[in-house]
DNA sequence: TATTGACCTTATAGTAGCTTTATAGTTTTA
DNA sequence: TAAAACTATAAAGCTACTATAAGGTCAATA
């Protein structure tokens, strides 16, 4: 299978895959005389795995970190920390977007369409920096 | 007024306000003799707002945008819209973070701590594939 | 007076995770 | 045979800074 092959499959660019490659996620593959990349079905697997740990929000240090766990026989400790340390990430990422929803949603209803600039409670509200940092 | 003291006025470091200057966000200031760069009231305004959008998390390019509709008597229609704009996205991104989190803590429930990694629910949840893309 | 330290200058590289561009060689299709 | 489609590498671009390097300026101290 050639890289465009691979990447049609799994639905990435070809860049993407290389760039994976070059950032030691997925194995280099062999090449044909010409140098053309060629990928068995493991590495279909590996490119797949990324991408959904990517999906789930995993960075590529983290992705690297899981690949590190895979001896069969560790125990799983490891990848279960790592992803409750995922979890509290994004329990605390949707904690600071809902506060900061609400003084966004606050901030809006200080205006209405009908001012002009010059009376605009949304460019008044920012300026006066009545907020909570952070 | 010169750049550290405005730095330390405001709270950010000196390269972050050369940096503003840079991309256009800061009007250049006057300069000393030796070149110091030298800053009015008017910049430390200036340097205030902008901080205060990046806290709300808009972009530099929103916050130029912003700057842009500073006009006294043009009607702030276009400052609402963009802070709609931006009330719509962060609500997209809760969501987009609630799924995820949802989703990431039942792939957790599907492993405990006493296995090896042979029999890792997680890992097992993550290769199947059994999600839902974005 | 020499020098130390705190400040200022510019230019450049690094961060994350790709995407885009440039340039060139290879294979497939019309 | 020539164009289209694919592959290769290398380097730059994206965001919003942060950090580093190498050097100029200034006030205070030894």
């Amino acid at each position: 299978m050639r890289i465009g092959q691979l990447a049609q499959l799994v639905g990435v660019e070809t860049q993407t895959i290389r760039f994976y490659e070059q950032q030691g996620l997925l194995p280099p593959p062999d090449r044909q005389d010409n140098g053309y990349r060629v990928y068995t079905e493991k590495h279909g697997e590996g490119l797949a795995f990324i991408r959904r740990c990517r999906i789930l929000g995993l960075s590529l240090a983290e992705i690297h970190e899981l690949q590190s766990y895979q001896d069969p026989h560790q125990p799983c400790t490891a990848v279960n920390a790592l992803l409750d340390d995922h979890i509290s990430h994004v329990r605390s990422q949707i904690t600071a977007l809902q506060a900061l929803e609400k003084q966004l949603v606050s901030l809006r209803a200080s205006c209405n369409d009908d001012r002009e600039v010059e009376a605009c409670g949304v460019l008044a509200g920012i300026s006066e920096g009545n907020m909570h940092q952070q």
